[in-house]
DNA sequence: TTGCCTTTGAAGGCG
DNA sequence: CGCCTTCAAAGGCAA
């Protein structure tokens, strides 16, 4: 996945369709009928697993390691490192680098990656420690350094490039940082410093800051395209009843994910808004309105659409669309089916007061909300929020089937990694060192990076990320460990654990077929039907046009160069978005992601359409 | 142009 | 503590 600036563009506006789901028109009176159905239609909305295949296995790149340590000079490799496959090995630290520090996956969320002030020697304090960094990929170990222990986990820092000097505008699925990163860091402070429009203009006219949402309003707000499209309503009010007897149906763990949204929202919202409460906005509603009727013309409206825009819009709106019916299948999906697990909520908590300062924020048991200097940019903490920072609403453009399928992805790394498996003290593939070691992955720190400033990430990248990253992600987060569960013998595991070095020569598929040959006794596959699927999935992945690495002296021209085989010209560029898009959707569907997004017909959205049209009409 | 409708949950006020 | 009110979203509709 490499692209230039103007092709992460064409990856940022590869925009959804909007939702166009097959019309099933009922009487709302079988409502309580159609929601199992609906379940079990969404459920079965899986592309065929083959498609799925061909479509994954296009490019093969090797693994591009993470920028050079921000603390170190800039080492004088070339830009394609081929020991390591590394890239934006030129890209100079300046300003004062970031540190993104990695901790443990919190809660239902990416693991953090907390922009922490680098210190006032960046050529040294961020010297990668000469100790050992277990988990760590020795070839990336340099990029880390250990920032701490939690429950006898350690955690590490993950350094990175600083951010551009004009760091472009986030696309409305990164908009839940709670601060916008477009600004420089304040020098004195080391966090972003606050939008001091928005500051200003709040303290003018005191800008209505809304509640937060609570978790019924978190489904309806993802429910409500559905039923429309399913029951052909329209009117909210119907709408909403038919939300609210859904929600009544769900059980408690279904519910849970909204509530969990829902406390993640709001401790956003205590740390975006400190001196708020809720009676500030008592009466303030028909007070505002009873001031708007009073008052001239479309004014307090446009300021209150103002104050949406600048400080409290939710990203999920979108804000050129004043369109309701337009605007509902562009919706951003909430934060998806989060991981509840309490252990994991009090590691939040835990890792909040490890790393901030006493009273910057709140104390949040979920998704911790950072303080400037230590902003979780991850995706999936991106993909928690649904209000947007101040200001980024304006020209921040779509997010694409594309974005939110990799933002998907990695959420649904986070929850392979908190998972209850991931979790077994008894495995030695699990807990730090698994985490740790897939969250080192390239993949996923340049998918974060990504988030931190899309834009630029491509520039940046000199060398491509392709699928075989993506493989070799997906598959070194693979519990390659027994199920004890399944087991029907022992407890020792049969596998060694899924280190580089223990699959050096093995594929998905062998250690498939090895999980049922070698042992003496095994009458159980270790391996569940997921895993299995994504193992076939993976060692099915093949060398695609993208497979040779780009050349390195010149690798924007080239990249945009029509003549060049290995350009990233639009038209490749589309064709690999779309098989982005249908690979990770099949892929996200064996990961069992909600319909949300693993709906067939949404995987390749209208613009990649187009763009391959257009090539191949060349 | 504006408020109502309609839902659930959170939060604050009040007795 | 329990009850009541308001507000979060949002699009049609009546006044």
């Amino acid at each position: 996945m490499c692209a230039t600036g103007s092709q992460i563009e064409a990856v940022v506006i590869l925009l959804s369709d909007p939702l166009n789901p097959s019309v099933s028109k009922m009487d709302i009176r079988d409502e309580n009928n159609h929601i199992s159905e609906t379940m079990q239609s969404e459920e079965a909305s899986s592309p065929p697993e083959d498609a799925a295949v061909d479509i994954l296995g296009q490019t093969s790149y090797t693994l591009p390691p993470p920028p050079f340590p921000a603390g170190t000079p800039a080492p004088p490799q070339p830009a394609s490192d081929p020991q390591t496959g590394g890239f934006i090995s030129n890209i100079l630290p300046e300003p004062a680098p970031r540190v993104y520090q990695q901790l443990v996956p919190l809660m239902g969320s990416a693991p953090a990656h907390l922009y922490s002030q680098p210190g006032t020697d960046r050529q040294g304090q961020l010297r990668h420690p000469e100790g050992n960094v277990p988990g760590i990929p020795e070839n990336m170990r340099q990029y880390v350094r250990p920032a701490g222990e939690l429950h006898g986990v350690p955690f590490w820092d993950f350094v990175t490039p600083p951010p551009p000097s004009n760091p472009p505008l986030l696309p409305p699925f990164l908009t839940g940082a709670p601060a916008p990163p477009q600004s420089a860091l304040d020098p004195r402070t080391g966090g972003f410093p606050k939008n001091r429009k928005c500051e200003a203009k709040q303290d003018e006219d005191r800008l209505y800051i809304k509640k937060p949402p609570n978790a019924f309003m978190i489904y309806l707000k993802e429910q409500r395209p559905k039923v429309m499209a399913e029951l052909n309503l329209t009117g909210s009010a119907a709408i909403n009843a038919v939300v609210g007897k859904r929600w009544r149906a769900l059980s408690k763990d279904q519910q849970a994910k909204y509530f969990d949204q829902a406390e993640t929202e709001s401790c956003r919202h205590a740390t975006e808004h400190p001196d708020w409460s809720t009676k500030e906005n008592y009466g303030k509603k028909r007070k505002r309105t009873r001031n708007r009727t009073s008052s001239t013309a479309s004014e307090p409206k446009q300021e209150a659409q103002q104050a949406k825009r600048l400080c409290v819009m939710p990203a999920q709106t979108q804000p050129s669309s004043s369109s309701s019916v337009a605007k509902e299948p562009l919706e951003q999906p909430q934060r998806q089916p989060t991981v509840t697990n309490l252990r994991y909520q009090q590691s939040a908590c835990v890792q909040l007061q490890n790393t901030q300062t006493a009273a910057d924020a709140p104390v949040c048991q979920v998704n911790p909300v950072l303080p400037a200097s230590r902003i979780d940019f991850s995706p999936s903490a991106s993909l928690a929020s649904s209000a947007a920072p101040i200001q980024l609403q304006k020209d921040a453009p779509f997010v694409s089937d594309t974005d939110e399928a990799l933002l998907s992805v990695v959420e649904q790394l986070d929850l392979l990694l908190t998972s209850e498996q991931f979790q077994q003290p008894s495995s030695p593939l699990i807990g730090p060192q698994l985490n740790q070691t897939s969250l080192a992955s390239p993949v996923y720190s340049a998918l974060s990076t990504l988030c931190a400033s899309p834009d630029t990430f491509f520039e940046n990248q000199k060398e491509p990320i392709g699928f075989a990253d993506i493989q070799d992600d997906m598959w070194s987060i693979l519990p390659v460990t027994p199920q004890p569960d399944t087991l029907s013998c022992s407890n020792t595991p049969k596998y060694s654990p899924n280190s580089p070095a223990s699959l050096e020569n093995s594929s998905p598929s062998i250690l498939l077929d090895s999980s049922v040959a070698p042992t003496e006794c095994q009458p159980v596959s270790p391996f569940s039907e997921t895993e299995k699927n994504m193992m076939s999935l993976l060692n099915d992945l093949k060398l695609g046009p993208f497979a040779q690495p780009l050349q390195p002296s010149s690798p924007q021209a080239d990249w945009s160069s029509p003549e060049s085989d290995q350009s990233f010209t639009p038209q490749t560029t589309a064709t690999f978005i779309h098989s982005i898009e249908e690979g990770l959707s099949s892929l996200l569907n064996l990961l069992e992601v909600p319909p949300f997004f693993a709906e067939p017909q949404q995987s390749c959205s209208s613009r990649t359409k187009s763009l391959l049209e257009q090539s191949n009409s060349q």
